[in-house]
DNA sequence: GTGAAAGCGCTAACAC
DNA sequence: GTGTTAGCGCTTTCAC
């Protein structure tokens, strides 16, 4: 024999339905503001759901309508600000919607990332959000054969899976280099974390390296540390840079935490900013306008990729059909460090 | 007439298990990993989900078993870098554990938390997080009744909905307040911000004073400002505290980045720290610690608290039986700002 | 170790 | 404007 058949159904439309006097069917109308339901008997039915406390079970209605209004998204760390900017943007475009983010973070691993994919896609999202654009093969693969509005933020993707808003770092390091180039420098270190993770800190190096070169300059020394990025980073391992007379004129940082972090080994150690040493960053955080030096970096439109991505998605799932891969564009912020 | 028959089922577990020659039972089993199913189906059952690319449906199996693997977490803001070590170690203890984070964001507004759980709870989730606990009483009253393990963290709950594990903030003033009159100061500055959504930065200040008050010392100046709090805000408005001859020995801050901030615009006006102005603050981020002058702050256990809450809910959707309130301590952490 | 049938709580598709 | 019926894709319960 199966299950016994049900006893006591508690919070169900249906127990709404017969204390409201009408078919559960009515009720799933007024739940979900569908079809018109006269309003006496709408009345009656909110009473009802008041009375017993009803909750709506999206479960059973996301099964029934084969439609979730969940949204996927996978950042790659949430301990970087960068990232919590973007999932700002994309719950602010969200809100409202109708629709809810659901949050994945995959440590800027891609094989955990495949497992976050999986694993949410057996909630049969609504969309997917992916705030980065290196993934395992078999990522790729799942998501488009699940066949829901996909974006991917961040950078430029060279093979997007659906739709991309995202920074060309390439871009990026080669106005840097522009930049601080045309302010007659010449020659640089650079002080960099976690390329091995992060590829586009590796991107926007070696483009950064590459017009310096081209235009006769050299890269004196390079820093590259696998630890977590963080302000503390740039303050501990700044000395490598800055000590000797290693003939540095501008240190060229992976991001404004790191270059803060580097601002304040030199405020603490009477290295004047720019005279002894200039520094470049990326990133355009409060922090880099916040140093006693405000520092010269590059802004991206971090929240802006976020809600653009999140509107776009919501844009398809309204019906429209269209795709796309954009560049998201940067500015750079001339601060007194450079 | 009813919706058409099915007509071509595809990534169901009945397409699997006609191409495995089982029954959908038996894919079922292998799938969820419980029972005993003989190797050799297994294998084959496994075989034809990667034919297929089939995906698992846990909406289905959600509704079928009425158990849910998400863990709904709200939090007020992903822009405060606290929350994000929260989230983090709630990742870190739900990873592996089958269960997924569902992230929501009430930006520090209790309305809006109200309509999160609503619709939270509309998915059925396991347990509840809530890193904050201030709440209107009907939010309190749809978790009570929800029937499911709830966690609030970050601060000690008066009237906690089930289990709690935060900071006393009253004691971390008075905390805060007898380190610094230890030191010798009497006479105090504040600046702090959204004292109005944060009341935890209300309740440290209030108790900071009244110690200061009891023991003979004065407030002199307090500077609440509404906006989001960050380094730009402290480097904004710290000159209300630190110019003319107010007689202010130290200024007490709601939190390190607006603490940073204050030091960065010391260190622009050449105002000597602590010899001029002593500071003092609470959060215990790493920017605290990077300071050209290391700053004086109160470190509590932000990634353990978001651990231990989802630890717990683990704990208790594995069947065992007990709530908590717990103190989650906090630390001094002396540097060289007072 | 595996299968059959009922049902989780809801909504699509129609009828009235 | 409201009700009826079948079924979304899975798991529960029991039988074999």
């Amino acid at each position: 024999m199966p299950r016994p058949p049900n006893q006591k159904k508690h919070n169900t439309i249906e127990a709404v339905a017969v204390r409201a006097g009408v078919s559960t069917m009515t009720v799933s109308r007024v739940l979900r503001g569908t079809d018109k339901v006269a309003l006496k008997t709408q009345k009656k039915v909110n009473e009802a759901i008041e009375e017993l406390g009803y909750v709506h079970n999206r479960l059973a209605g996301a099964l029934a309508s084969s439609r979730s209004a969940q949204v996927a998204v996978i950042v790659s760390s949430v301990g970087n600000i960068v990232f919590t900017e973007v999932l700002a943007g994309i719950a602010h475009a969200l809100d409202g919607s109708g629709y809810q983010p659901v949050i994945g973070i995959c440590e800027y691993d891609a094989g955990r990332e495949l497992d976050l994919v999986r694993s949410m896609l057996a909630w049969r999202p609504a969309g997917f959000i992916l705030a980065h654009t290196q993934h395992k093969p078999e990522t790729v693969q799942l998501l488009r054969t699940a066949d829901i509005p996909v974006v991917e933020l961040m950078a430029l993707a060279k093979d997007p899976i659906d739709m991309c808003i995202g920074l060309d770092h390439e871009a990026v390091g080669h106005s840097t280099a522009e930049h601080v180039l045309g302010k007659g420098y010449r020659r640089f270190g650079y002080l960099g974390s976690n390329h091995d993770i992060d590829v586009t800190a590796a991107v926007r190096f070696n483009s950064f390296k590459k017009t310096v070169e081209k235009a006769g300059g050299e890269i004196l020394k390079v820093v590259t540390v696998n630890e977590t990025s963080g302000i503390s980073l740039g303050r501990r391992h700044m000395h490598q840079l800055a000590e000797g007379n290693s003939g540095i004129e501008l240190v060229y940082f992976s991001n404004d935490a790191v270059a803060a972090g580097a601002m304040m080994y030199c405020q603490a150690n009477n290295i004047n900013i720019p005279g002894d040493l200039a520094l470049a960053s990326f990133s355009g955080l409060e922090i880099a306008g916040a140093m006693p030096i405000p520092i010269t970096t590059i802004k991206s439109p971090r929240f802006d990729m976020g809600r653009i991505g999140a509107e776009n998605i919501l844009r398809r799932l309204s019906g429209e059909k269209f795709s796309f891969v954009k560049d998201a564009g940067f500015e750079l912020e001339i601060g007194e460090s450079c």
